[in-house]
Parts: C-alpha cells; structure tokens; sequence
DNA sequence: TAGTGTAACGAAAACGTTTGCGGTTAATAT
DNA sequence: ATATTAACCGCAAACGTTTTCGTTACACTA
C-alpha cells in the first residue's frame, strides 16, 4: 500500500531519479522512448508525486488558514463558503480556527497556523481594543495577511469590508424616509468596529435629516443575541414609550426586540418600526418579515481570498506587492416591519 | 526573515546539527553544558522545526479532511465546529472542503484530500445512489474514514449518525399521542438514506397505533427548502383537505409549510400540527414556533473526529482497528405547533 | 587525427528533520 | 600497563522531490 514515488518507477526502469523527474516535467534532455516508457509506467502506477516533498522544496504549502470568530453563524458560514471556493479554484485548501470572541485564543490560532506554515491568512478579528502584537507578528514573519469584516487601520494588510457607517446611513435613512422620528439603537459592544462605524452612520442620518440624536436612545448589546434584543428593548421601551422604531446591530438582536413587541403586543410597524442588519435567512422567516442590511457575505470572502492568493503569488515572484481597502456594496432590504406608516 | 533551522544554531554553536536534535529532543547522549546551550539559544531565536520536514520525514500532516454537502447550513455548521474543536485538542487541523450536492465534486474532493495527503478523511455521503467507487478507494488507500450523518453500508469504517428511524418513529407518536390520526410527511429525495430511514419510522409508528400508512400522504421534496414546503404544503392540502398534521422531513420545510399554512389562514395546531426534524434556531423563531426533533450535530462532529483520530493512532501504532457504529441519542422539542389537539 | 559539438543521462546538493551506528576521549577496573 | 566502560559527539542515510552541473559516448568537421 506504499505510495509509489519516483525511485520506484527508477528501479523497474533501470534508470536515475533524475531522468524520470526530468521524463515527466517535460525536460528536453531526455529521449522520446525514455520519455515515453516512463509516462506509461507512471501512468500504469498511478503516480502522484508527493505534496508533503514537493511543500519542502518549494517552500510553500498551497495553504491558507483562516480564522474567524464564530462558526455556527450565518455571516461567517458565507463567507467561509465564499473563502473555499475562491480558494480552491486557485488551488488552495484552506484550514479553518475558530477565535471563538477571545483574542487570547486568536492569538494561538495563530500561532498555530504559523507553525503549520501556511501561505497566507485570512482572519476576522475578534476584539479591536485588546493587543494585537500577535497580530503584526504576521506581517513581521512576511506572511501575507488580508483581514475582512473586522479590521484595524494599525494593520498594515488588505482589507476587504463593507461601508459600515454608509450602510447604518442608508438604514436609518430608510426609517426616517418611512415616517420615524424617534429612533432606538440596540449598538453592539465598544470593541467591535463594526458596531462604531453603524453607531456613527445612525447618528450622521439623524443629523442630516434635522433630528438632534439623543444619547439615551442607544443601548449597548454586548452579546447580539436574540436575547440582548429582548432585554434591550424592554428596556427601551421603558425609557421612551414614544419611541417609533428601533435599528439593531445585527438581525438577531433585531428578532429579540421583534419577539419582546410582540409579546407586549405592540404592532409592527404600525406603532414601531424595526430595522435588522445582515439579511441573514431569518429575516425573510420571522413575522413580519424584517427588513434589513443586505451585506454580501460570500462575495466579502471571495474577493478576501482572491487578494490573498494575489498576494502570495506576487511574493513568490518577488514583485512589489501592494495593499487594497475594497468596500463592498450593501443594500436595504425593505420587508415588513420598517412599512412607511404615512400609509397606515 | 529566514525561519531559524538546527543548522543555524548547529553553526553559531560550532556543533552539529545532529547534536543540536539530540539536545532538544532529550536524548541523554548530549552533555548538561552543550544541552543548556542548545536550548537558550534556540529559546532567544525563537526556533520552532519546520512543520513540513516533520510531516515528510513522519509520514503524516496531522491534518484531517472534511467534506460536507454545504457549508451554509446551521445542521453542518455545528457539525464543523464540533470536528474543529476536538482536532484541535488533540493537535489536528481541518481541511474543508465542500461536495455541493454533487456526487462528481465529491469525488473531486477525496482527489485532492488524498493528494495533500491528510491523514484521514471525514464525510457525510452526498448521494447514496450514485457510485462510491471513489469512497472505496480512500479505504483501499488504507487513509483512515469516518462517515456521519449519511452513511452506507457497503463502506468498511466507523459511523456516526443518529437513529433516524426512532426518531422520526418519535416525532410522529408524539403527534398521534397530541391526537393527530392523518399525517401528512414531506419526506426527502430517494439518494438521502435519512429520508429513507424518517420515511420508515414514519410508516412504523403509524402501524404501531393502528393506522393504516397510506403512501399518497408521502410527498418528496427534493431540494429541502422552504419553497419546497409550501410547495408540497399546498399540493399535500388540496390532496388531502381533512389532514390534520405535517411531518416534515427538516426544519426548513417545515417553515415553508407553515408559511403556506399561515397564509391560507390555517391556524396551526388547531386545525393542523407541523413537526419539523433537526432544532435549528429557526424552530423557536417563527410564529408559532416549530416542535422539531433534536439532533445533537456539535456532539456527532467530536464524536466523529474522535474516532477518526484514534483510528489514525492505532494504524501508527500497527494496532488492530475496530470499527464502530455510533448512534446519537434525539430529542423531540415540542412547541406551539404541536400541542395537543384534545385541549382545544 | 585531433578537435568540436551534441544528445542522453546521472551524481549530488538542497529543502529540514530524525536516528542508528560508529568513533573518540577520558575515566575506571584489573 | 592494559582492558573495559561510559560519556559525548557526529557521519550518513532517510523521507521524495527538483535542478545544476558533470560525464560519457558518439558523430561530425577540419
């Protein structure tokens, strides 16, 4: 059940090493029928020359790892999805950790794929406040590096996000167009970018459209879940009983407040709007339907990888390589509970 | 930037690269002195041994392959997660890879898995019609298998999976127990051995309490979806107008049926009860929420990995294997779209 | 006949490890 | 003084490739 390799086609045949290397890469210092009795005998052999030797030669391992914060998530599945594929296309596999929300852990993972010696990392990061001296460790080890979703500007690497506080814009402008004035913000918590760049696109829209945005109106979900959106709309509603709608960080949290509304028996969207963030599959499930921030999930990981395979083979050749910020397009997906209530 | 190598320490130290393993290695051939030496220097250069020469020199990556049908799916997803975690405790890494329904991809895939050399393979079969000649081969290769969720008998290794049979024999007593007696089941495709098993329970538990199974109830839904649900919802209702409960062969047809219910004003369970099969977070989102049956996925990816893992131990270590069928222990989760009919 | 050119092949080094074995030195036993 | 033993070290082979540089043998030219 040995692997044949090359020094068995060699001794059948009664020759070098070397002149069968040469017979199937195609060197011109070979003859025809050499060439030809060793192309049948591999063929015959099924010959596959081995990666593991051919990784130490060339000093690359067609590798690329990828660490994100949480598997069982919608968002990152896609992405993971897109990553793989793209990823596979140019003849990568690709090695998948979990940082599991905790920058100690994200920090081994690393450490990890490092040791494993893969061509490129792709990550998400998990908490842009605490170090990330693990981090620039990467780029020190010349290793390339294209971060998504969750990026900080200290990193010097590819980045591939999409437009955040342009996103939020849209959204809140959306609500304010559909006849809202008071609105909520269930933010998430201060060491996510993401949750920074929404927060300030809720308050730009409010602004610009002539409403002073109130402070007491944002709360901070620390965890996105479902049960965040309950507990803080509960709370919210308590504070502002007048409030006309509510825009969430993520549709999770967005369910939550949906289930507390319609526990308390308030209409949607009729009495309060609600907005999600993510258009994740249950959006389109829950009732009402819950409009929200499309965000291109798969396409975010594709073009990810593509940057980094991009990257690894200009490296290679020792070209110049150069980093790229791509901000990928979002869209508002208006469903049921953000319908304008001029109409009602 | 080089990554440091024996050598390097072997010439700073004028020792030799020999003595230099031996040194961090522990072997007791090495005198106190040069050992001490050895190891500080190889502390403050931060050495770490190339992975890849160990992988070619042991024959082995200690890494593991995973092929799933999809990545974007909450069952396969905790599946995945489960199969990370327990390889990564043990000192594995995971390839993913992705057959997409296709059993020519599959085959695909196990090409490259091989290719690359892992040191074992894990998978849920995509299509249990189609050829496997492709999966034999990974056995004739003698690269240790494990299957789960979709498995086939003609294949020699360990399985995991639940008992799909009991538990949709489970699911469907509880709705005859809640007072159902025609209950329709939107089974899966023919190539999928757990529709093939669910169908079986389905038709048992019906005989078991004296009702007569009558296969025109039986609907196959071919894709999974939530449009095949309201698909077949539909075409099952006006078949059958007297039905009085669906059994649904996963969540999201159950969803599909109940959003075709809902928007024919059927309520649910008064006038019909919806049972779904996997608990995935949807069930306990929609309105009114969905009675499914619980799969524990997270436990069958450890479970999975766990075998393989030893499996790979025992062929290192020339151990006999054994192999072993597991099957998971599942729950029934009963929600609002099954309780009893004899309350109202 | 000596010199040049060329076609075909192989030896060896390299990638970075590990490990069996042999060798050298010094210390101990007879 | 000689023999035995132990302690310490390094050579070389091995894992499976690729590629540079020789080497050989032969044919052709002048």
């Amino acid at each position: 059940m040995k692997e044949v390799t090359l020094k068995d086609i060699a001794q059948i045949l009664g020759i070098s090493v070397t002149t069968v290397s040469k017979a199937l890469k195609g060197y011109k210092d070979v003859s025809p029928e050499t060439r030809k009795s060793v192309m049948m005998l591999a063929e015959n052999l099924n010959y596959k020359p081995n990666t593991v030797a051919l990784n130490l030669k060339n000093r690359e391992t067609r590798t690329i790892g990828l660490i994100i914060p949480a598997i069982v998530h919608n968002f990152f599945s896609s992405v993971m999805h897109g990553i793989i594929a793209e990823a596979e296309k140019n003849g990568y596999l690709v090695i998948i950790l979990q940082s599991n929300e905790s920058s100690e852990l994200e920090k081994k993972q690393i450490e990890l794929l490092i040791d494993k010696r893969v061509d490129g990392i792709l990550m998400s990061i998990v908490d842009i406040t605490a170090e990330h001296e693990h981090i620039k460790k990467i780029i020190d080890k010349e290793i390339p590096l294209v971060l998504f979703d969750q990026v900080i500007d200290e990193i010097e690497c590819s980045k591939v996000t999409i437009d955040d506080q342009r996103a939020a814009y849209n959204a809140v402008s959306t609500l304010i167009k559909n006849g809202n004035k008071k609105i909520v913000h269930l933010r998430g918590p201060e060491n996510s970018i993401n949750a920074k760049w929404r927060c300030e696109g809720y308050e730009k829209a409010l602004n610009d459209h002539g409403i002073t945005a109130d402070p007491s109106l944002i709360y901070v979900c620390d965890g996105y879940s479902i049960e965040d959106g309950k507990e803080f709309a509960e709370k919210a509603l308590n504070d502002h009983p007048d409030a006309d709608a509510i825009f969430c960080i993520t549709d999770l949290v967005a369910v939550g407040a949906i289930a507390h509304l319609n526990e308390r028996g308030i209409k949607i969207p009729e009495q309060i709007s609600v907005m999600g963030f993510s258009n994740s599959p249950i959006a389109s499930i829950i009732s009402p339907s819950l409009s929200s921030v499309d965000q291109p999930a798969t396409q975010m990981g594709k073009e990810s990888a593509s940057l980094l395979i991009e990257e690894i083979a200009k490296r290679k050749e020792k070209e110049s390589i150069s980093h790229y910020q791509v901000q990928l397009p979002t869209n508002i997906i208006e469903r049921e509970s953000t319908l304008t209530k001029v109409l009602n």
